[in-house]
DNA sequence: TCAATAAAAATTGTGCACAATTTAATTTCG
DNA sequence: CGAAATTAAATTGTGCACAATTTTTATTGA
């Protein structure tokens, strides 16, 4: 059996490839988050605050969860942790007390500053193209909306 | 400041399609291992033993940590639980005790024609074409490549 | 020789992910 | 209205990842 025909081989399976390419770009931003004291998913869920915070919109968890994918099991200790640290507040909303929105303090704000030079960085010192990265982001988010059943092209 | 152009926009970071990605793909990959009872890093260590098993090597924790990128801290747990299971046997060798070597059992084997199906049914019902896949797998190699800073092409 | 160094795996501790369950609040509908 | 169903978040428990340290064994070199 030619191992180049084998479906059980570890060279041959996309996942594992998306595996290994995922963790070793978490482990490229690791020391440039560590500056800001962030872990990769900490850095993701800032930008989404930022990002919805810049509309004036309250961000509520299940929609930090529908954004990233994540369910209240895995945020509410993360956001309780950032919320220890002085970066959010959380929230019930009168209206549903169910609800729990997070609004970003000073220090959340302000660690966007510093968080605006990371992709720079990140991409400082790997050779690869950015059209190259795109098109490969592209392809990534097309595998995503074929798994999920979703229409994904917007959000 | 256009979304678009923002370089702290979610929507524009491959690494968060990566993120995504990976998790959407790893989620696809549960229910049919679910009836194997491996996880996904436990398959791919599996599928390690299955390969360098069949060439009449012994395996090493170390060489595993070199395939699948991962250290002891995360290798000697879940080896211990695959050992429990009866799927392998951890040994140190005699002419250097520090190295663990891994064989499987029979059950082990057995458990690979079990296997055999995954990748078949994994793609069944996801509408990607086959060669898509693999040009995907090719760009995760060469980014992986660029951020180890490693000649990855044949392993 | 034997102390210093290096190497392999294990251990410890933190923080995700995610399944499953629980708690509390809201909505639906008979 | 009021019980049943639904929803949002929190909780509980398991299994990765990974940094940092420790333990054990092997190798080096003065």
């Amino acid at each position: 059996m030619n191992k180049s025909d084998d479906a059980l081989s570890l060279d041959n399976q996309v996942c594992f490839a998306l595996y290994a390419a995922n963790r070793a770009v978490t482990a490229r931003y690791r020391p440039l988050l560590a500056d800001l004291d962030l872990t990769y998913p900490q850095y993701l869920v800032m930008l989404v605050l930022w990002e919805e915070g810049r509309v004036g919109a309250l961000t509520r968890v299940s929609d930090l969860g529908r954004r990233l994918r994540l369910d209240s099991g895995t945020l509410t200790p993360l956001l309780k942790r950032l919320e220890e640290r002085g970066l959010l507040n959380r929230q019930r909303i009168s209206q549903d007390e169910r609800v729990v929105t997070l609004a970003l303090t000073d220090a959340g704000w302000a660690l966007q500053k510093q968080a605006r030079s990371v992709p720079q960085k990140l991409l400082c010192g790997v050779a690869l193209q950015p059209e190259r990265l795109q098109a490969l982001r592209q392809e990534l988010r097309a595998v995503l909306t074929a798994l999920e059943g979703e229409a994904g092209s917007s959000d």
